[in-house]
DNA sequence: TTTTAAACTTGATATATGTCAAAATTAGCA
DNA sequence: TGCTAATTTTGACATATATCAAGTTTAAAA
């Protein structure tokens, strides 16, 4: 369960993905384009609890998720676990590794996924070759810290309900930049996942959720997740007693 | 109060600091470094409480702090603040406005300050021509994010006294890195933004601390702090009830 | 399909931290 | 130097979330 099929790797074409306007809008002429092509190998499927890397492992290179989707999370010398992302289609995972050559997290596949991988010191020197490539791995980096700040802010001034309608929301609009219905999803992860990641036990979760669902804001069934209300999940993210 | 004191902008010379280990810890030729020091400019002294940028300024710059002490924050559309940090001597700092060109938060001085500004177009060009030194921004950049996800670890799952026995380890390493005293220092920042950062309310720092004292951990007065017993300080950090 | 384990919900209760308030200390300003 | 405002400490009490526990539902395995 917890190793990636095996399987031919195969030349990834940039070119002609449909995820690159998400994971690398990058102008480039196809001349380039080919370049970057030349870097890039599609791995085959992690199953679904499989490990892309974990914390430990030499980093050579960045992953852009295919299809599927992953959590990352940090252990602690004590044991202690926590989540510090969700990543889907389109998003490039394996950054924290570029600091000491390598990875603080685990990155765990939370359902059958397929990822690029882009073997970082090749993107490095095409980089200084491509000013725009260069530019935007800035930017991808750059980005993951804003969003960390924001998970900071959330964990270190929001209450739970507000937490999860934050959650919830984040979802929904990435999806929705994806083509698919901001309002009804999947979640791909269990409350204890949700937990960890928002800094609350699983119980607080399950109570946040059949609270937001009493507010008719969602509907919850398990898994399957529909927003009823965005702009009162949205008020409810305001909503300030801390 | 808030605003920068005009004053010259010198040419800064990073061969000559001696923050430069710290800072930029690039294998440069003469040459090289002196190009390196063409693009750096030193800022006038920000004084004590005074704003190096604000969330919502075009992002233009990294700042690398020369002397002093800085905080940055986030402020929410409801007027939430969240501390994102405290850096000291040697720290770059604006990173995240590099994501979309506008910074994010806001950057204020804890004391009076002096940076050197780094133009980061030019700073991304010249790293195109030297490959140790686009590999050392990438660094930072990826530090930034494995820092970003310890924080989040920290609020996620420590409990108040936890918090500050990790806040104080923290800053009495980076001490020791610029040769201060390890165990004993000035807090440069209010309880209120030690509550911030950590995710507590300004009273609770307070207990926390006299608790730390009452175990003869540490000493603390007003903003006088001393760390008795650093390793009693790493095991409360250990301590896992949550 | 049946069996078994994992995930989830809900209730009762405990506890850590927040809130409110007052007093003490410190620092900035006239 | 004295005055005023800001910061800090500490206490009493409130409350959000954790903990413990039981029962239910769902998913995985045989």
């Amino acid at each position: 369960m917890h190793k990636p099929v095996p399987s031919n790797s195969l030349k990834a074409a940039c070119s002609t993905c449909n995820l690159r306007k998400l994971c690398l809008p990058v102008n480039l002429s196809n001349i380039e384009m080919a370049r970057l092509d030349a870097l890039i190998t599609r791995k085959g499927v992690y199953r679904h609890g499989s490990i892309l890397y974990r914390s430990g492992d030499k980093f050579q290179a960045l992953y852009a998720i295919r299809t599927g989707f992953f959590k990352t999370q940090i252990l602690n010398e004590d044991g202690r676990e926590q989540v510090t992302g969700f990543q889907m289609a389109g998003e490039i995972i394996g950054m924290d590794g570029i600091s000491n050559d390598v990875h603080t997290c685990d990155a765990v596949a939370l359902e059958d996924s397929e990822v690029c991988e882009i073997p970082f010191s090749r993107l490095e020197d095409l980089g200084r070759e491509l000013p725009p490539l260069q530019r935007h791995l800035h930017r991808i980096l750059s980005r993951e810290i804003v969003r960390d700040q924001n998970i900071m802010l959330l964990l270190g001034s929001m209450r739970a309900e507000e937490r999860l309608a934050a959650f919830l929301i984040n979802l929904s609009q990435r999806f929705a930049v994806r083509g698919y219905s901001p309002t009804s999803f999947q979640l791909r992860m269990t409350r204890q996942e949700i937990g960890s990641y928002l800094g609350l036990k699983l119980e607080t979760v399950s109570r946040a959720l059949s609270q937001l669902q009493e507010s008719k804001l969602i509907t919850v069934r398990n898994r399957s997740l529909e927003i009823l209300c965005l702009s009162g999940l949205q008020a409810c993210m305001g909503k300030r007693t801390r």
